[in-house]
DNA sequence: ACATATTATACGACAAATCGTATAAAATTG
DNA sequence: CAATTTTATACGATTTGTCGTATAATATGT
Protein backbone atom coordinates (compact mmCIF):
# COMPACT_ATOMS: atom_id res chain seq x y z
CA UNK A 1 0.00 0.00 0.00
CA UNK A 2 0.98 3.86 -0.60
CA UNK A 3 -0.16 6.95 0.33
CA UNK A 4 0.03 10.42 -0.80
CA UNK A 5 1.15 12.95 1.60
CA UNK A 6 0.07 16.66 0.87
CA UNK A 7 0.05 17.81 5.08
CA UNK A 8 0.45 16.77 8.42
CA UNK A 9 -2.54 15.27 8.68
CA UNK A 10 -2.31 13.05 6.09
CA UNK A 11 1.53 11.73 7.15
CA UNK A 12 0.02 11.48 10.56
CA UNK A 13 -2.75 9.34 9.29
CA UNK A 14 -0.39 6.96 7.15
CA UNK A 15 1.99 6.64 10.16
CA UNK A 16 -1.25 5.51 12.84
CA UNK A 17 -2.29 2.88 9.97
CA UNK A 18 0.98 1.69 9.43
CA UNK A 19 1.65 1.38 13.21
CA UNK A 20 -1.36 -0.67 14.15
CA UNK A 21 -1.00 -2.79 11.32
CA UNK A 22 2.08 -3.61 12.79
CA UNK A 23 0.55 -4.21 16.18
CA UNK A 24 2.83 -1.30 17.79
CA UNK A 25 2.45 0.98 20.71
CA UNK A 26 3.32 4.82 20.03
CA UNK A 27 6.42 4.16 22.79
CA UNK A 28 7.16 1.21 20.66
CA UNK A 29 7.69 3.19 17.98
CA UNK A 30 9.06 6.05 19.57
CA UNK A 31 11.91 3.82 20.95
CA UNK A 32 12.54 2.56 17.29
CA UNK A 33 12.85 5.59 16.08
CA UNK A 34 14.78 7.25 19.06
CA UNK A 35 12.31 9.74 19.64
CA UNK A 36 9.72 10.42 22.57
CA UNK A 37 6.39 8.93 22.67
CA UNK A 38 4.65 12.16 22.68
CA UNK A 39 6.29 13.18 19.24
CA UNK A 40 4.83 10.32 17.88
CA UNK A 41 1.65 11.86 19.55
CA UNK A 42 2.10 15.00 17.94
CA UNK A 43 2.90 13.68 14.63
CA UNK A 44 0.02 11.30 14.25
CA UNK A 45 -2.08 13.93 15.38
CA UNK A 46 -0.74 16.26 12.64
CA UNK A 47 -0.05 19.12 15.24
CA UNK A 48 3.40 19.66 14.08
CA UNK A 49 5.24 19.76 11.16
CA UNK A 50 8.18 17.82 11.72
CA UNK A 51 11.41 17.78 10.09
CA UNK A 52 12.29 15.48 7.24
CA UNK A 53 14.88 13.94 9.55
CA UNK A 54 12.01 12.89 11.67
CA UNK A 55 10.18 11.87 9.04
CA UNK A 56 12.35 9.73 7.65
CA UNK A 57 13.37 7.93 10.87
CA UNK A 58 10.10 7.41 11.89
CA UNK A 59 8.80 5.77 8.60
CA UNK A 60 12.12 3.58 8.74
CA UNK A 61 10.64 2.18 11.89
CA UNK A 62 7.98 1.12 10.04
CA UNK A 63 9.47 -0.41 7.38
CA UNK A 64 8.50 2.52 5.23
CA UNK A 65 9.93 4.96 2.41
CA UNK A 66 9.24 8.26 1.32
CA UNK A 67 9.07 8.85 -1.98
CA UNK A 68 8.54 11.52 -4.53
CA UNK A 69 6.31 11.35 -7.40
CA UNK A 70 4.53 12.78 -10.36
CA UNK A 71 1.50 14.91 -9.00
CA UNK A 72 -1.39 13.27 -8.97
CA UNK A 73 -5.19 14.69 -8.51
CA UNK A 74 -6.03 14.53 -5.53
CA UNK A 75 -8.75 11.95 -4.14
CA UNK A 76 -11.81 13.10 -3.12
CA UNK A 77 -12.25 13.54 0.81
CA UNK A 78 -14.71 13.72 2.54
CA UNK A 79 -13.38 14.76 5.89
CA UNK A 80 -12.01 17.66 4.10
CA UNK A 81 -15.61 19.02 4.07
CA UNK B 1 9.49 9.65 -12.98
CA UNK B 2 9.57 8.87 -9.10
CA UNK B 3 12.55 8.78 -6.74
CA UNK B 4 12.95 7.01 -2.85
CA UNK B 5 14.25 9.92 -0.29
CA UNK B 6 16.09 8.16 2.44
CA UNK B 7 17.94 11.75 3.39
CA UNK B 8 18.47 15.62 2.96
CA UNK B 9 21.05 14.89 0.59
CA UNK B 10 18.55 12.74 -1.94
CA UNK B 11 15.67 15.41 -1.54
CA UNK B 12 17.78 18.24 -2.44
CA UNK B 13 18.90 16.14 -5.74
CA UNK B 14 15.20 15.21 -6.63
CA UNK B 15 14.22 18.94 -6.25
CA UNK B 16 17.10 20.18 -8.31
CA UNK B 17 16.52 17.60 -11.10
CA UNK B 18 12.92 18.22 -11.62
CA UNK B 19 13.55 22.08 -11.02
CA UNK B 20 16.52 21.90 -14.05
CA UNK B 21 13.78 19.62 -15.90
CA UNK B 22 10.89 22.83 -15.54
CA UNK B 23 13.81 25.62 -16.66
CA UNK B 24 13.25 27.08 -13.41
CA UNK B 25 16.14 28.98 -11.53
CA UNK B 26 16.65 28.88 -7.94
CA UNK B 27 14.54 32.37 -7.42
CA UNK B 28 11.70 31.38 -9.35
CA UNK B 29 10.74 28.27 -7.16
CA UNK B 30 11.17 30.10 -4.59
CA UNK B 31 8.49 32.83 -5.59
CA UNK B 32 6.19 29.88 -6.77
CA UNK B 33 6.39 28.13 -3.09
CA UNK B 34 6.57 31.53 -1.38
CA UNK B 35 10.71 31.18 -0.05
CA UNK B 36 13.61 32.52 -0.14
CA UNK B 37 16.10 31.83 -2.65
CA UNK B 38 18.50 31.11 -0.28
CA UNK B 39 16.67 28.43 1.34
CA UNK B 40 15.73 26.36 -2.06
CA UNK B 41 19.87 26.29 -2.22
CA UNK B 42 20.13 24.82 1.11
CA UNK B 43 17.14 22.13 0.52
CA UNK B 44 19.00 21.18 -2.66
CA UNK B 45 22.26 20.87 -1.05
CA UNK B 46 21.13 19.00 1.71
CA UNK B 47 22.45 21.41 4.72
CA UNK B 48 19.30 21.48 6.15
CA UNK B 49 16.76 18.81 7.66
CA UNK B 50 13.33 20.94 6.21
CA UNK B 51 10.02 21.05 8.22
CA UNK B 52 7.42 18.84 6.26
CA UNK B 53 5.59 22.04 5.72
CA UNK B 54 8.09 23.30 3.78
CA UNK B 55 9.59 19.89 1.63
CA UNK B 56 5.49 19.54 0.94
CA UNK B 57 5.42 23.33 -0.49
CA UNK B 58 8.51 23.22 -2.99
CA UNK B 59 7.62 19.86 -3.97
CA UNK B 60 3.82 21.14 -5.03
CA UNK B 61 5.99 24.35 -6.85
CA UNK B 62 6.95 21.45 -8.73
CA UNK B 63 4.07 19.51 -9.32
CA UNK B 64 5.08 16.84 -6.99
CA UNK B 65 3.89 14.67 -4.96
CA UNK B 66 5.20 13.27 -1.47
CA UNK B 67 4.04 9.77 -0.96
CA UNK B 68 4.97 6.93 1.69
CA UNK B 69 5.54 3.81 0.13
CA UNK B 70 6.14 -0.08 1.79
CA UNK B 71 10.34 -0.10 1.84
CA UNK B 72 11.94 -1.14 -0.75
CA UNK B 73 16.03 -2.01 -0.93
CA UNK B 74 18.15 0.63 -1.59
CA UNK B 75 20.16 0.99 -4.73
CA UNK B 76 23.50 0.81 -4.78
CA UNK B 77 24.91 4.04 -4.64
CA UNK B 78 28.60 4.69 -5.72
CA UNK B 79 29.11 8.19 -4.42
CA UNK B 80 27.93 6.96 -0.64
CA UNK B 81 31.43 5.11 -0.95
C1' DA C 1 -16.34 -0.16 38.76
C1' DC C 2 -11.52 -0.62 39.30
C1' DA C 3 -6.91 -1.25 37.98
C1' DT C 4 -3.88 -0.95 34.27
C1' DA C 5 -2.26 0.38 29.91
C1' DT C 6 -2.10 3.64 26.34
C1' DT C 7 -2.28 8.14 24.39
C1' DA C 8 -2.49 13.24 24.72
C1' DT C 9 -0.98 17.44 26.72
C1' DA C 10 2.03 20.64 29.39
C1' DC C 11 6.32 22.99 30.76
C1' DG C 12 10.82 25.01 30.34
C1' DA C 13 15.25 24.40 27.97
C1' DC C 14 17.76 23.90 23.95
C1' DA C 15 18.56 23.22 19.04
C1' DA C 16 17.45 24.13 14.52
C1' DA C 17 14.62 26.06 10.56
C1' DT C 18 13.14 30.15 8.34
C1' DC C 19 13.10 34.82 7.57
C1' DG C 20 14.85 39.38 5.39
C1' DT C 21 18.64 41.16 3.60
C1' DA C 22 22.99 41.59 1.78
C1' DT C 23 26.95 40.01 -0.52
C1' DA C 24 30.40 36.61 -2.07
C1' DA C 25 31.23 33.15 -5.33
C1' DA C 26 30.47 30.82 -9.45
C1' DA C 27 28.45 30.18 -13.88
C1' DT C 28 26.75 31.95 -18.12
C1' DT C 29 26.56 34.93 -22.01
C1' DG C 30 28.01 38.38 -25.33
C1' DC D 1 37.65 39.08 -20.75
C1' DA D 2 33.93 41.79 -19.08
C1' DA D 3 29.24 42.17 -17.85
C1' DT D 4 25.42 39.82 -16.22
C1' DT D 5 22.99 36.20 -14.23
C1' DT D 6 22.60 32.61 -11.06
C1' DT D 7 23.79 30.25 -6.91
C1' DA D 8 25.94 29.93 -2.29
C1' DT D 9 26.92 31.89 2.09
C1' DA D 10 26.49 35.11 6.08
C1' DC D 11 24.19 37.67 9.87
C1' DG D 12 20.96 38.55 13.53
C1' DA D 13 16.05 37.99 14.64
C1' DT D 14 12.14 35.13 15.12
C1' DT D 15 9.64 31.01 15.01
C1' DT D 16 9.26 26.23 15.63
C1' DG D 17 10.74 21.40 16.46
C1' DT D 18 12.63 18.28 19.88
C1' DC D 19 14.00 17.05 24.22
C1' DG D 20 13.19 15.22 29.18
C1' DT D 21 9.89 14.74 32.24
C1' DA D 22 5.64 14.63 34.30
C1' DT D 23 0.84 14.15 34.41
C1' DA D 24 -3.88 14.40 32.53
C1' DA D 25 -7.07 12.11 29.74
C1' DT D 26 -8.72 8.17 27.55
C1' DA D 27 -9.10 3.38 26.45
C1' DT D 28 -8.73 -1.47 27.62
C1' DG D 29 -9.28 -5.52 30.28
C1' DT D 30 -10.83 -8.17 34.35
Amino acid sequence: MSATIRNNRELGEAVRRTRLKLDMRQVDLARKASVRQALISELENGVTSAKLDTVIKVLAALEMDLSVIPRRKAEFDPTEY
